[in-house]
DNA sequence: TTTATTTATCGTAATATTGCAATCAATTAA
DNA sequence: TTAATTGATTGCAATATTACGATAAATAAA
């Protein structure tokens, strides 16, 4: 009914779809992407860089956030946003173990 | 609207976050991850594999297969599903270059 | 204090996703 | 042909997502 049976699945699962998700629109992909670029804290004119509206894009921030990917500092009048550097970390490593564990394609298919 | 603004985001971008959408649920993870163990095809009983009725696997199932990482043959009155080869390398190197190209994660955050 | 500036939140509309019962379509077995 | 099997499709309900205008909240500057 509209709402993923997630207490069905495994916790690895789960953690890798959730990971997946917050990838999934590529304003998300975007952000993260500039925030790697920089290497450093930017703030926010992360809206300048990105087509969508300034309440828009603080929505994805948001959902960045919830995934844990990134985090925001505020800074005076503005919000410092960076990768999340220990969560990104294991962000790379559950994807890196699921695209690495079965690099066996299988060649002969149905 | 609730339609994204595909055209607005680069090439990459989208497929990056078209092939992560196709990984952003529990259910799409473990039918990948059963097609890639078995390291061969097997048929439809994916189903009984997964806590979901019939007509929601074969939805899942639908939405790998437009995201082109699996496909399916038909085998007498049955359906072989199999991951697909050379989309599923392109999905790994996709990914890969993703979690690779910034490897060097910040230090000194905001 | 008043005014900017910056970002979050609210409210709303449009669309997408998730899930399943019922049913259809195609093939196989009897 | 008739029945069984397999998997897709339809139709529906519940919920989630995407997007943005309007507004609020917080701080900084005048």
């Amino acid at each position: 009914m509209g709402v993923t049976k997630t207490e069905r699945f495994t916790d690895s699962q789960n953690e890798l779809a959730l990971f997946a998700k917050a990838l999934g629109h590529p304003a998300r992909v975007a952000i993260l992407e500039f925030l790697l670029k920089t290497d450093k804290c930017i703030c926010g004119d992360i809206v300048n860089e990105l087509p969508l509206s300034q309440p828009t894009v603080s929505q994805h921030l948001r959902a960045l956030k919830e995934a844990d990917l990134i985090r925001g500092n505020i800074e005076g009048t503005a919000i410092c946003y960076c990768i999340n550097p220990e969560p990104f970390k294991k962000f790379r490593a559950v994807v890196g173990a699921f695209i690495k564990e079965y690099s066996n394609n299988p060649t002969n298919c149905c």
